[in-house]
DNA sequence: TAAAACCAATCAATCGTTTGCGTGTTATTT
DNA sequence: AAATAACACGCAAACGATTGATTGGTTTTA
């Protein structure tokens, strides 16, 4: 047996006798139907238990109130919160969010971004996989006129909405809080290579380097993948030098922990023979005994309210591809762990 | 200036002068369409990008291929991990996620159900809010044939699909390590008394002792809202009994935190004076000088799998009404943090 | 060689809702 | 009292795709 079949805008125009146009124009309150039919038409909708088919709806409007999030992972602190912060916005303008994770697998973000775009998403958020180079598929998304707004792996081009951290700031912050400390040999934990971010970080140490007058010395910046092996590989290549860092700067609390770990098993301490400042500013370092002596907070939800707020002036604009690119850059904020 | 009209079946259809079913089914690789204009169509299609318009499959067939997601925040790391499991599952399964974060507000959780409703989502999978006493929402789901599977916190009643952390069995676990370490006043930090998980906890609890031949005493637990505040509460009632427990079974390693740290304000020494277990797990605790002696996993990402795995049975089978209400447990284990 | 079978394609309905335009009835104006 | 305006509602197309029923033409079978 199948179930009986879901009250529809035709069945209360049948059981009223009037027409599917007039019980439309009803429950939306248009001024040209009078108040009894209108009153007629809302109460047998009630009754019946009548709700709109939004499917019937974003068919017919050519708009769905969705906006699809496409990030690497969706565990990751970083990203839960941002996507946290995608949601409040668009519940608050009463839009939904269809989510994917391409797990750094650029055909997986591929099909996840074509996929939205038959569905007809109004408006992208994302956060690029690892190694996308090539943006054709969202290039793909201007036909259906589907603005995209990037967000903390973003696109280089200035052609592109997008909302990052602002790299340069925050790592400004951190070497000027280290050089406050004393040090001048400060050594770089960065991430791969290829990463935006850390070229900005290494570019950004040098500035600085270079307006105190200080020689610049690249064999102190290392690059690792981010587990806890590449951390401590990264970690001996810089305490083998024959000068070593007495401070390092490295790309995430995570990544910090395992390289004050490797340090500790070389018996040097913590926050006294050698000394850490990271970025992500976890919550759970104000547990630590050993945390690193300072941490830039990245405000992964501001950045995704943000990037989530210009999408929405994106998708009520009349045309968007005239408004200008934005470029939001959040600042960071250092934070000092007290101990 | 407008764009382009996207190409359609109909556009196809008017190019190549046949009909639109012709062009529907030889899109589909229908048999009864013969080959020559099957290539003609195809090419033709591939040629102008045609890509079908999902709003109106969608609608015309009365399924999405989207399962809704309901929970209450986005940011925990539990849910977190459950949401990364439930979107690996929906991809392998080429369905789409909608998400929806209810802040643990039952009005929210209506409107975000209801939308979902509204939308022809497939199926819903909900983590409760904390104060969702009421069901109604989810019954309204039954006159639409949306399967829902509730997942970590789950309703009372055998009648619901659902997927949970296995409680008595993890508490069990935690206790009988504990016993085993010598400990006889074991403490409890709960959550509130609302949590269906903290009866579980103190029954099991209970049990545990009742089976060891031991006197119950009541006053040994304490429950908490999960605050810094509140947990610092818990302990100084436990701590100011005439006889405080030697060890405490906190929920969760949050909490478990926070408690340690007020044992150290109070000269306590944590794994010496007192000693903790908690629940979660968290990854983090490797990187603690202090971390509660044992947690128990419970295995987040594992309870999205499940629940999404159940929920794509229930979505597929011809009549779900007529199984039988799965009820998994999801076992914990307990981890030993070594050190 | 007529009947049956098959092939390739078309017709037309349908999903639920929105919306521009037309129309008949009543109320207002001069 | 005739012309005009205002009101309340219906008609029908449209959105893009799917699908059961049907048709005309060719081939096979008896």
């Amino acid at each position: 047996m199948t179930h009986k079949k879901l009250p529809t805008i035709k069945e209360i125009a049948k059981q009223l006798n009037i027409s599917v146009s007039t019980v439309s124009r009803a429950l939306h309150d248009h001024p040209s139907i009078g108040l009894r039919t209108k009153t007629r038409v809302q109460q047998l909708a009630k009754e019946l238990g009548y709700e709109p088919n939004q499917t019937a709806i974003f068919f017919k409007q050519g708009k769905t109130f969705t906006i699809g999030v496409v990030l690497p992972y969706l565990m990751e602190d970083f990203f839960a919160g941002a996507i946290s912060g995608i949601e409040e916005v668009a519940n608050a303008n009463k839009y939904n969010v269809l989510i994917g994770q391409s797990n750094d697998n650029v055909d997986r973000e591929k099909d996840i971004i074509t996929a939205m775009k038959n569905q007809r998403v109004d408006g992208i958020i994302c956060s690029l996989s690892k190694h996308t180079k090539n943006l054709d598929h969202f290039t793909a998304l201007e036909k259906y006129e589907i603005p995209v707004v990037f967000f903390d792996r973003v696109p280089a081009a200035n052609t592109y909405n997008k909302v990052a951290f602002d790299m340069p700031q925050g790592t400004h912050q951190a070497i000027s809080f280290l050089m406050e400390k004393g040090h001048r040999r400060i050594g770089i934990i960065n991430g791969p290579k290829e990463m935006k971010s850390s070229k900005e970080r290494t570019d950004t140490y040098m500035q600085v380097l270079q307006k105190k007058r200080l020689k610049i010395d690249l064999s102190l910046v290392a690059y690792c993948d981010l587990t806890r092996n590449g951390t401590a590989a990264a970690m001996e290549t810089l305490l083998s030098l024959k000068q070593p860092p007495t401070a390092i700067l490295a790309i995430n609390d995570y990544v910090a922990l395992d390289a004050i770990q490797y340090a500790k098993s070389k018996k040097l301490k913590n926050n006294k023979d050698i000394f850490f400042v990271s970025y992500a500013n976890l919550p759970i370092t104000n547990y630590l005994e050993n945390p690193p002596m300072a941490s830039i907070e990245q405000y992964p939800k501001k950045q995704g309210t943000s990037a989530a707020e210009i999408l929405m002036t994106l998708m009520t604009s009349a045309d968007p591809e005239l408004l200008a690119p934005q470029n939001v850059l959040i600042e960071g904020e250092l934070v000092v762990h007290k101990r």
